[in-house]
DNA sequence: TCGTAGATATCGCCT
DNA sequence: AGGCGATGTCTACGA
């Protein structure tokens, strides 16, 4: 299923990758290019040796010598690949592999030269995780004690004008307790998150009713300890 | 300088893989392989074709079928490859590549077959990019009218207990104004954002001083815009 | 190193 | 399709 070609011409690799791409496959180029994008911003790679990843959903990564994220990318449109004559010397051809002209994002990849061409079938992202906010929703409807001694939860993802409360509650006093949970350190925008929903439930709820919100997490920052401080909201650490 | 092998024995692309990552290159493994990532979270690949980079960072990156984001993926960690002896079979033996054990984020990848190996000498990334929040600043500074008539900017960037304040100035009437500055449709958190740094400014400052917040950006969803008014924020669109 | 916030964020869920 | 928030976010920039 796996092919594989060192070295192609210009046409050779464009036909390789036109055809491997046709039976749903993903191609991956390596040779010297360099590359454009324009849509929501713009960005110009210069010529260098990269590895270029097509895949079969026309996802376009080109990666360099470093770091997690593509230095170039693209999603969403139709590819394209060609091989682009010059005037003069075949030797000035260049290998195009860019996304659909009518899309917002236009990537642009352009070889003057391919090292190496691989297509294969690959295998579906079926990734099973765990350790998430959502593992740490579960560990507290499971043990509620673990926001505070007495809270008791009445509901999650409950909607306010302000949008959606983790978890929803009341304390051991009766009053009604807005629980926000982060699985990280928390900032100063999940304080923020939380004054939100606190306020909005204040607003929803009769004037009467106490209204206090409590952040989860395994830590926070300094500015985000006096931030909340200054809401009149509780942190509550968890492992 | 781009090395490459069609269809090695497990030993033949660990050789391969270690000689080229001494050498300082790039590594593509394209073949049958899991992989497990023990971190933050919990994450497991099932058996499948997948393609392994190995970059001169030590970044690790397994990317499948889709998506722009890898299925699994390490960094910062240094990364072995080995052969690891099956009891039985030579035909259960696997290449294995890993970070090393004393890493806090600990991925595995275990080929039971690699289709390909190519290995090269990859460009360090550096492009140049355009179209971001700081291009906006700059608009806004070269034309504050675009805050509003008559906004005075001060400061870039200012410091405030809650954060840095975008650009600070003052509006045609002599009020300090805060603007927060967003290139793309602005939601709720920017208005938080923004609020923010109003009620810092307003502690810090003279009590008699009034404090406007403006917020500068595309466009605002409606939920955003009721925050905004709430909070006696003002929204400004730029194109 | 930590804190803070942007990003062509991407991705998934829900309306 | 758009809004909204999490992410093993990653990455750059300061203090």
């Amino acid at each position: 299923m796996t092919r594989t070609l060192a070295d192609p011409s210009l046409d050779a690799a464009a036909d390789f990758a036109s055809d491997a791409a046709g039976d749903g496959l993903a191609v991956s180029l390596v040779g010297t290019c360099e590359a454009t994008f324009s849509g929501r911003a713009e960005r110009r790679l210069p010529g260098g040796v990269r590895q270029l990843l097509w895949k079969p959903d026309d996802t376009l990564l080109v990666h360099g010598a470093s770091g997690r994220d593509p230095d170039a990318w693209a999603s969403g449109a139709a590819v394209a690949v060609a091989v682009e004559r010059a005037s003069g010397h075949a030797s000035d051809d260049h290998l195009v592999v860019e996304t659909d002209g009518g899309a917002a994002d236009a990537l642009r990849v352009q070889f003057s030269a391919v090292h190496a061409a691989t297509a294969f079938d690959p295998a579906s992202a079926d990734a099973t995780v765990s350790g998430t906010e959502s593992d740490l929703k579960e560990r507290v409807l499971a043990d509620p004690d673990l926001v505070e001694p007495g809270f008791r939860p009445l509901a999650t993802e409950r909607e306010t004008p302000a949008g959606r409360v983790d978890v929803y509650g009341r304390d051991a006093d009766g009053n009604v307790a807005a629980v926000e949970l982060k699985n990280v350190r928390a900032g100063p925008s999940a304080a923020s998150q939380l004054e939100r929903y606190v306020t909005a439930l204040r607003r929803d709820l009769h004037a009467d009713a106490t209204v206090r919100g409590v952040l989860v997490a395994p830590g926070v920052t300094e500015k985000t300890r006096r931030l909340l401080a200054e809401s009149g909201l509780t942190f509550s650490e968890v492992s």
